[in-house]
DNA sequence: TGATTTTACTGAACACTGTTCAGTATATTT
DNA sequence: AAATATACTGAACAGTGTTCAGTAAAATCA
């Protein structure tokens, strides 16, 4: 009797039609400016049917935020491909703020709006924990061989996740108009910060 | 013939008003839960008249911006009060974290939510641009003597507060969480973070 | 002072939002 | 074939930012 493994791969299916719905949504209009009927429209359903799939709106984000960070993972490990560990730790710099220029609506999604983390509890570190873990292991390995001025690996993490974040951030919500940088300049100087941000707490 | 003084004068007093009931609701319900109905109620006058005031509701909150950066910067005078250049950059870093952590919804106002930025083009350097100032001139005159490893001063404005604002931002929008750090440990923290940051870059 | 114009304000209305739920039509089981 | 279970709809609710015809008060003019 193969009805329910049907229904459940249905089911399945269904989910991903709305997530992938919603995430071109997402990519040409803005998180901000897609809404739950925008989404329903776009997959030809009614409003209602959504809520068949996801209990809400954070549900949905949070689901369309788990994806986005298998992108960024897969950034990762296609361009941190160096056995230098510091030279690794440039690499995951320079790909992270990549990431982040090239895909500001899913930047938003995963580290900056509030909605997708008023998730239930205790799942909090199933999103972004990957890339937590690649970047805590790259800096483990500088650590291990002592080219890390800090020698503490939380610290350490927290550093270089908050100097990418803070550059990438101020960016996407135009804060560094206020250092009237030129628009076409603004991902050479990001780059180049970071670049030179590692190189000062390395050695 | 004072007439259009006075009228000039109640203008600017009903601004006042409107902003200051605006700040209120923001501190007490959150930017993203008051709305115009709120502020209006909150200074018992119809929804229609803020308009007669504010062109929308991006301008209110530019303004009311505009006061948190005079708030922020307020701080910075009272507590940057070494003569020591290095000394001051801390003093400026441990200042600009616990505004962050104090005033988490001004903070959002200033740096993080979009719509205050959506305010006519050319005025963009208005809001902030003292505290930039005053952080640009705390480093030039590390760069002056020496003590800085970075020499250019843009650079060096960009990375501290990258990292100050990557700190704050991750922090308040609760993505720290994925690090499993105590949550009464985390002002603490962010803080040792900052100082051994400006210690790695400082000589 | 009395008539007229200007100003300040109202609150209903518009088009949107997330979410719910009674009703319906299809698919499955009995 | 009848009964049940599932999938979906779309109107409705309470909220949002914003507009604008209508009103009442204040300022100006005669």
């Amino acid at each position: 009797m193969g009805v329910p493994e049907r229904k459940e791969r249905e089911k399945m299916e269904m989910k991903e039609l709305i997530k992938s719905a919603a995430l071109k949504c997402f990519l040409e209009d803005g998180v901000a400016k897609t809404s739950i009927r925008n989404i329903a429209d776009e997959i030809e359903y009614s409003p209602g049917t959504i809520y068949l799939y996801y209990k809400d709106k954070d549900e949905l984000l949070y689901d369309v935020q788990s994806d986005a960070f298998g992108k960024l993972w897969q950034a990762f490990t296609e361009n941190v491909t160096s056995n230098n560990t510091v030279e690794r730790l440039q690499q995951l710099g320079k790909t992270y703020i990549t990431f982040g220029l090239q895909n500001p609506e899913l930047y938003d999604l995963m580290f900056i709006i509030r909605a997708p983390m008023n998730v239930d509890e205790e799942i909090h570190k199933a999103n972004g924990g990957n890339c937590l873990d690649f970047l805590s292991e790259c800096l483990a390995a500088c650590i291990a061989e002592g080219s890390l001025i800090v020698t503490d690996l939380n610290a350490a993490v927290l550093q270089i996740w908050a100097t990418a974040h803070g550059l990438v951030s101020l960016n996407l919500r135009c804060r560094l108009k206020v250092m009237q940088t030129k628009e076409e300049e603004v991902p050479d100087t990001l780059l180049a910060t970071m670049e030179n941000y590692i190189r000062s707490v390395t050695k």
